[in-house]
DNA sequence: TCATCGCTCCAAAGCGGTTTGGAAAATCCG
DNA sequence: CGGATTTTCCAAACCGCTTTGGAGCGATGA
């Protein structure tokens, strides 16, 4: 069923019901019911494609799968986020694209989807301490936001971004003023901006306790369980191991719960862990009550979010830049504990 | 910069251009070197909608994002899934599109998508024990493909799926070659088709080794890390508690095994495990040498192959049903051993 | 009574491609 | 050399929608 058909079946023209269907008022109350019943009846919808090359505007959203290699890790967050995303955008009639870069291009699939007109707008995941990917958005001129910072950058450019500086900073006075004074940070990629604000959140901290920073304690890398119990291990074995540690994920801190109990120590008595918290719905912190003291923010949240500042971008691009910033809830569970003296 | 004024630019008509970049024999290889050099120059990418809206084709794959509450899980496995799929879907020039419903009715939006002319064909993703959405789509008319099966459905449909019932069975005799005779079952949602048949290959290797069953030792529930330790909790304070554990996700093995060690047992020795491993990037079984003896079977991969899978049945509807089984390797590691005697 | 206005509605021109049905030019062949 | 054939190209229709620039018509007001 298209509209030809559909006026013919009303007798009228095909303006009048694209009229009636789209709200314009230089229809009747009466004719627009009846238009109304009628494609309802009728089933039908607008092709999409027509639409968009009417109207100039293809009502979809591009982001794209991060890692060109099989081998890259397909970032855990990517189903919550694009969840909370594509529900937003769909309450706004736009439809969420996932794309993927098949060569070490990146720039080219963005030039590509602008030139074809395949999208409206893209958003930018994992943003590095200075990503070129803003820069070339910015030269090609397509609305774009990104999920994080890039402190390196400084053109002006949309972002939505949880306040991982603060949260980080939170958390390590939380254990500073619970009397650790060795605490350890596991922490993802760094050059990844969250990470870096993450850990310079963990460092204002230590220095405002007065606490030197050992880099013996600190660590960086992809976040998975593994990871975080190599690294726990590795801490505890120290000669002069910590009483505390700061991890960048849930999966790590799954990890480094494992290597403190294989150690034969407990958890929030010998040795205090507080993770920060996506909220995955795959990967709750627990039913009810958090089972690790955790700096939490939904990264569904903030697809959601992220969505909606980006729609509100696409129809007033002059609007200007527009930033949001997500605070965590530094949330206390079972897994912090005043610091014991060392036996 | 469209055909129109690259035509123009080139001194010929759109009609020449177009078959010249479409590979067409009506055009001589002096001009359509001429005409592909000046498209790379100008960056010229034919506009998706208006090619969508000639051919008659989209381009395009849609995927439901499960779940239509807020408080849904989102499956693990949909980054890596997607990761796959798209990867493979991106060579035939297709893309992707996640599509998320709003309302209860999931059959609203296939209707939609499919009379918007959106996407070309939509992927199935866990489907249950007798997915309305097949009849559904098949009464529509859109090509699909279902990633598993659903074995309360007669009518034809194509699918890519793993084989869950032999790779649990194998699993199972495995443990029982071992001498195990308790063995439970830590399962997924069973009103999911893949747990179903997970417990029927559970289920055979038992009557095969001539071992009753045990409800006791069965359990059902969305797979996280929090359930596999409740779960294993719960076995081993059993009057009678299992000497090994079959696992339906790496996420709930890692409670299991947390469960094992808090219990002062060591996993491998006192209890065995067996996890069906998906093989996610963020979820590695180990680094070189497994953790877990696993069925492992890549749900990237599967999503790749279905993508393929896909292409061929948009091009030739009339190819019927394609099906694709994946059997899922067993690898073995540390997890498993002999069964014990009982203290 | 007649120009004016507001309300409905419509014909037709795009949007940017593909594809059909020729036509002009070049090549072949007896 | 001239007709047949092939090669190379083009004008125009079409895909399904939006939107511009009126047209028709009953009501209004001087």
């Amino acid at each position: 069923m298209n509209l030809k058909t559909l006026a013919e079946k009303l007798g009228l023209s095909q303006t009048t019901v694209s009229r009636a269907l789209n709200g314009y008022p230089e229809v009747s109350e009466a004719t627009r019911l009846r238009v109304q019943d009628a494609a309802v009846r009728f089933n039908y919808r607008p092709n999409s494609r027509a639409k968009g090359l009417a109207t100039g505007r293809s009502m979809v959203v591009a982001q794209i799968v991060p890692g060109s290699s099989e081998h890259e890790m397909v970032n855990p967050i990517f189903g919550d986020f694009v969840g909370g995303a594509t529900e937003a955008l769909a309450r706004f009639g736009y439809d969420m694209m996932i794309s993927r870069v098949l060569e070490d291009d990146e720039g080219k699939i963005y030039r590509e989807l602008h030139a074809r007109g395949a999208v409206d707008a893209v958003i930018l995941q994992g943003p590095s301490v200075e990503d070129p990917r803003i820069p070339l958005l910015n030269e090609i001129g397509m609305p774009y936001i990104v999920h994080g910072r890039s402190t390196g950058i400084t053109a002006p450019y949309s972002w939505v971004d949880v306040n991982n500086k603060r949260s980080f900073r939170r958390a390590t006075q939380f254990l500073t003023d619970l009397g650790h004074r060795r605490i350890a940070l596991i922490n993802g990629l760094e050059y990844m901006d969250f990470a870096q604000r993450r850990r310079s959140g963990y460092q204002e901290a230590l220095d405002a306790a007065g606490i030197a920073a050992d880099p013996a304690l600190m660590c960086s890398a992809d976040m998975t369980e593994g990871y975080g119990y190599r690294e726990t291990r590795r801490l505890l074995h120290l000669a002069d191991p910590p009483t505390a540690i700061l991890s960048a994920s849930m999966l790590a801190a799954i990890g480094i719960r494992r290597a403190i109990q294989e150690s034969g120590l407990t958890m929030g008595r010998d040795v205090s862990v507080i993770t920060h918290d996506d909220d995955l719905s795959y990967l709750r912190n627990g039913d009810d009550i958090p089972i690790f003291t955790a700096t939490r923010a939904s990264v569904r949240a903030a697809g959601a979010i992220l969505a909606e500042q980006l729609v509100a971008l696409i129809s007033a691009p002059e609007s200007g830049p527009v930033h949001h910033m997500i605070e965590a809830e530094l949330v206390v569970g079972g897994s912090t504990g005043p610091a014991r003296r060392r036996t």
